[in-house]
DNA sequence: CCAACAGTCAAGCAACCGCTTTAGTGTTTA
DNA sequence: TAAACACTAAAGCGGTTGCTTGACTGTTGG
């Protein structure tokens, strides 16, 4: 019986769920390229500066981004180690597939040689 | 101006949204070692059948997971396929950051022979 | 045949999300 | 120094999510 409540919160669920909003994804896109200003940001949306703030405060705290300000301008920039554990988690799906796939071909093999 | 507000929505929203809960990863994880049942599924968990069967709904609407239904038990299993674009997207970040180092090392070595 | 079983459906509810609005604080620049 | 700027903080709101409960439908083993 696997007991995984609502503890502080799994890193990856901040990851993936920080993904699953195609805004939020336009922005890791966008600093992917280099880092720029909340409101250079925003200038790529129709929201509100408020609220692409809020969608940057959600990426910061999964880890994805970081930030620091300077005089009135607080600039982000990707943290690419973040999607580390997210990517890992992909592979071994797909792993774990793949040698039940490769299981089943040797059984049909057997089966029908 | 990029337009996105929320049309039928991405499938790589459903993807990411349906990974951000560590009980549906728990049960990607599961069926990616075979198929299984929902009863089967609802063992390893302390919440009512009734919400499996709802987390495997959101799985199957994200495209990562099928199922069929023979006389009274439905049994669901990974569809792997549906985890690529997600991969993709991930490496495509992790490239486009790369070519930025890359750069910027280039221009260091400029300053600096 | 009928009781246990495997799942389905719908209602209800508290918590959370994405957003706007309003009202600030500190920083620059003309 | 005053106006414009770049945020920041908080409240509020409608919609969604993650559950539970309860009632039901179809299936199957004894």
């Amino acid at each position: 019986m696997l007991e995984q409540s609502t503890p502080p919160q799994d890193p990856l669920d901040r990851v993936f769920a920080a993904l699953s909003d195609p805004a939020r994804r336009g922005m890791v896109e966008r600093l992917s390229v280099g880092p720029a200003s909340a409101t250079e940001l925003a200038a790529d949306y129709t929201m509100t500066l408020s609220a692409v703030v809020q969608h940057l405060k959600v990426l910061e705290l999964s880890g994805l981004v970081t930030s620091h300000k300077t005089g009135r301008v607080r600039t982000f920039s990707v943290e690419p180690e973040a999607l580390g554990p997210a990517q890992r988690w992909i592979d071994d799906r797909k792993r774990a597939w793949h040698r039940d796939l490769d299981r089943l071909e040797d059984l049909l093999r057997q089966q029908s040689p």
